[in-house]
RNA sequence: GGAAGCUUAGCUCAGCUGGGAGAGCGUCUGCCCUACAAGCAGAGGGUCAUAGGUUCGAGCCCUAUAGCUUCCACCA
């Protein structure tokens, strides 16, 4: 035991080296144990353009506990990490570096662009990995995957295949969400809805050949260049006569039809809707009912065509301007509302998203929905918490087909090839194919996949599929997935109908979900607004510790939490408060000291400690086994502080003061408690349970490793804590009264103790010296002590007799008050005890626990009133 | 339009299957007692949003209402 912790806790000094001998050891890598159950986590894969945020700290934190946890338990613990390709985020970061050179994607080709993004996720792709390990990750990185690298393209290309092969993926011709910025197509789930203020724009359209107009109003002006007709309700009386006429377009000046539609709703605006099939989900669909023709007016980057001389070239607002003034020039414009509406836009840069009629892949979701929704159904995975079921099934319940082709480089390459002769495709595994009709080359399809399809193999892809290998076997299906409710659309759901249909298994069984840490004000943290906290800064000043036990405390799944710097702060404290402790142990123990096992002779409060203890384990265990982490943490964090530190230590301080074999018993059994909190609370605060627990083994053992523990019903001592209760009290009980009087604590005063448990008193007299500013201790049976201070509990009276401080008048006072807040219980359990419904139905043991409540109070109303009359 | 969550001490939040309201920070009082002032000892502070209901018993379960937040849908 020669060696000493540093006098301050400063975790900058041993985070770093303690995870390099983590990793030096191998402690993190899992290797097939069939002696043991597995348990396996898949790491959400951050995205290699990312920075580590607060949200990756929260989500890492909680699968670090929870891996760390299970593998102290015994389990043959696998916690697979690594990274997404991030399709089109990863891709835009890359063009915009090529603009910087004044380079574009289409100048260099597509292979010197690939070698490009390659390198990129070479310099940067590791970044965010490095970061991880800072959170203490006990990640098993010699598994580490990238969703680009070979195993996952085999299994991508594979289940494409195999989804062609079964119908379960098509190509056609459909309006798609169209990001203009990024030049690609998106799904549904990468749309997001904002609401904007804007305008409703009034028209009138001529009919044919009449001097009648129709009114309809627009928010979308510019697009009336595509309008291929104009629909009412069909049992809208308004206008029942228009219906099949024709009207002349403003500005166009071509004919369209008057068509009838129920889409159309007859309350809205003038219930007449201008139809553009080519750049509104809804016209695309009336369009179809309809025959209509579709025409585009606007280039991928959302430019009005050629076609209208007039305003190609212009962006869509330009056009809208342009076109506004037109309408009015022509007398088309009859008003303009103000309007505040939903724009759908791109989830990674934010632009209004254009509909786009164009020709992309799809996946048929109806079949593949039936069955995710049916697995959480029968419990083959849980939420935790469980409403995020609801959330769940509604989002499967009325999914529509997923578009996965991406029109952009970085990613799975489609793997569908086209004969430009005769038209022939083929959909291969291959990475070339020959035509099957004229036994030409084809051509790839130039299309990538979302990058989602990918991380929706992901629980099963890292571990070999479509291989049947051990590591499938042994680890799959995982345990559990942790993540964010923000993406349980992206991700999660994709996860478990992919893992069902290819796996035949649900990819995990419990899915842990947690909100957003939000900044001091409850805002979102985001770029824009700049209010991000970086974890590494936070790391920086408080260590991973703090920063790890503040995420993990007090969060409850699924709710959101606020990102409080005083809350890391209590957390560094509280780290510092285990540090000191462990400082206190050290310092008192002999340099030859050998901890073997807890002594045969043991104190009172020694048991009362490894009582209470090893009911904390069971908690702990029961709190984690539920996701309750949040509720672990405090209950560590109170058990730490109050019953270790604030109690325990200062009740050895006699012992060690004395010396002999008493110290020596008190030593060992803060040995064995310090050992246990730290391997309790290690999942936790990695770092420094393990910098401590090295020092005060110094055996070379790894706390990482140590066996998790476990409730012991021999460690179960109820007499003897109940027994220090009672002196707990009695200490608390002078304390109180000597605050109350003022009386400093340098002021000593003898305490006569008047109870009935003679021997249980006479024995803590040292615990009263040292922790209630007692100069010496008298018990006895009775005392009758007018000139003194009393202190009451219901197990004692004790007498502080200090002449020059006795205010007999105050003190009166002072009983009275006491005197009525035990009234006020024993009212209460009294009322409590003769109801005779609270007897009949209530359980046994509540009845029993409140009668031993009342008789207490009795006990202390009887010693009040003793006390009272003594005094008067 | 549909759904979910939240409303508990001045602030930020816990509160597990219903059994006399908790923590951290802040406030007030007294303490450098050789582990820790990143600390110790004490104190004050709450009709648990509102109104009903179920129950022997409700912060917790049920119903309604209000306010805040979020998600989904997307009526041009």
């Amino acid at each position: 035991m020669a060696k000493e912790l540093a006098k301050n806790y400063a975790p900058e000094r041993f985070e770093d080296r303690i995870y390099a001998a983590w990793m030096e050891k191998g402690c993190f890598h899992a290797e097939i144990d069939r002696s043991k159950k597995p348990y396996t986590i898949v790491i959400p894969p951050p995205n290699i353009t990312g920075q580590l945020h607060m949200g990756h700290a929260l989500d890492e934190t909680l699968q670090d506990i929870l891996i760390r946890w299970k593998r102290m338990s015994g389990y043959c613990t696998l916690w697979l990490p690594g990274t997404d390709h991030a399709a089109i985020a990863t891709e835009a970061k890359i063009v915009a570096a090529m603009r910087e050179e004044g380079l574009t994607k289409e100048g260099i080709g597509r292979e010197a662009f690939m070698e490009r993004a390659w390198a990129w996720k070479k310099t940067y792709g590791g970044r965010i990995v490095e970061q991880l390990k800072k959170l203490g990750s006990s990640c098993d990185w010699q598994r580490e995957r990238f969703t680009l690298d070979e195993g996952c393209s085999r299994a991508v290309k594979d289940v494409f295949v195999r989804y062609y092969e079964k119908g379960l993926i098509y190509r056609g011709e459909r309006i798609i969400n169209w990001c203009p910025q990024c030049l690609t197509s998106l799904s549904d789930a990468e749309v997001n809805y904002e609401e904007q203020a804007g305008h409703f724009w009034h028209l009138r359209y001529q009919i044919k050949d009449s001097d009648e107009y129709i009114e309809l109003a627009t928010t979308r002006p510019e697009t009336l260049l595509g309008d291929t007709a104009v629909a009412v309700h069909p049992e809208d009386k308004r206008y029942q006569h228009l219906i099949g006429a024709t009207v002349i377009l403003p500005i166009v000046h071509r004919e369209i039809p008057v068509v009838a539609d129920e889409y159309v709703e007859m309350d809205f605006g003038t219930g007449v809707v201008k139809i553009t099939p080519a750049h509104d989900p809804n016209d695309f669909e009336v369009g179809r009912r309809h025959k209509l023709e579709i025409i585009n007016v606007m280039t991928e980057d959302a430019r009005i065509t050629d076609d209208h001389p007039k305003y190609a070239g212009m962006d869509r607002y330009e056009a809208r301007k342009a076109i506004v003034a037109d309408l009015e020039a022509e007398g088309a414009l009859v008003r303009i509302e103000e309007h505040t509406h939903n724009v759908g836009t791109c989830y990674r840069c934010g632009t209004t998203v254009e509909p786009r009629v164009s020709t992309q892949w799809f996946v048929k979701m109806q079949p593949l929905a039936g069955p995710a929704i049916e697995a959480v159904k029968q419990g083959k995975t849980k939420f935790v918490p469980e409403r995020f079921d609801k959330i769940y099934y509604h989002w499967l319940e009325n999914i529509r087909d997923w578009c996965i082709s991406r029109q952009i480089w970085w990613g799975h390459q489609i793997p569908a090839f086209y004969c430009d002769d005769c038209g022939e495709m083929v959909v291969t595994r291959e990475d070339t194919a020959v035509c099957p009709k004229c036994g030409k080359p084809m051509r790839q399809d130039p299309d990538t996949l979302d990058t989602w399809f990918s991380s929706a193999l992901w629980p099963f892809s890292t571990l070999g599929f479509p291989d049947q290998t051990e590591e499938l076997d042994y680890f799959y299906p995982t345990n559990t997935l942790v993540t964010g409710y923000d993406i349980i659309f992206f991700w999660v759901i994709r996860m478990m109908f992919s893992a069902l249909e290819n796996t035949g298994q649900v990819p995990f069984d419990t899915v842990l979900i947690h909100g957003l840490v939000r900044d001091a004000q409850g805002r979102k943290m985001s770029k824009s607004l700049g209010n991000g906290i970086d974890p590494l800064e936070v790391i920086r000043q408080y260590g991973a510790d703090a920063l790890r036990f503040m995420l993990a405390t007090g969060n409850a799944p699924g709710n959101d939490m606020r990102y409080i710097d005083a809350k890391v702060k209590a957390a560094r404290n509280f780290a510092n408060k285990l540090w000191n402790a462990s400082r206190f142990i050290l310092m008192n123990l002999p340099d030859d000291f050998r901890f073997e096992g807890l002594p045969e002779q043991l104190a009172m409060e020694d048991k009362w400690l490894i009582s209470r203890f090893n009911r904390l384990t069971k908690e702990v265990d029961d709190n984690l086994n539920a996701f309750e982490l949040g509720v672990a943490c405090t209950k560590l964090y109170d058990f730490i502080w109050d019953v270790f530190c604030d109690w325990y230590i200062e009740l050895t301080k006699p012992r060690i003061q004395a010396g002999g074999e008493s110290k020596a018993t008190a030593q060992a059994v803060l040995v064995w408690a310090m050992q246990g909190i730290l391997k309790l609370l290690h999942p936790f605060m990695p770092f420094i349970t393990e910098e401590i627990w090295q020092v005060l083994t110094a055996d070379g053992s790894m706390i990482m490793l140590q066996p998790y523990p476990v409730y012991d019903a021999k460690l179960n001592f109820a007499q003897e804590e109940a027994d220090l209760e009672k002196i707990i009290a009695a200490v608390r009980a002078v304390r109180n009264t000597r605050t109350e009087l003022n009386v400093p604590p340098s002021v000593k005063a003898k305490l006569y103790i008047e109870t009935a448990e003679e021997a249980l008193f006479a024995g803590a007299a040292p615990f009263f010296e040292k922790l209630a500013s007692a100069s010496s201790v008298e018990v006895g049976a009775k005392f009758d002590m007018p000139d003194a201070v009393g202190a009451v509990t219901d197990a004692a009276r004790i007498f502080i007799p200090m002449e020059q401080l006795v205010d007999k008048e105050k003190e009166l006072a002072r009983l009275a008050k006491e005197q009525e807040k035990v009234q006020k219980d024993i009212d209460f359990l009294s009322r409590k005890l003769n109801n005779a419904g609270f007897l009949a139905k209530a359980p046994e043991a509540l009845v029993q626990a409140e009668k031993e409540k009342l008789a207490k109070a009795q006990e202390k109303m009887d010693k009040i009133q003793q006390t009272i009359r003594s005094f008067s």
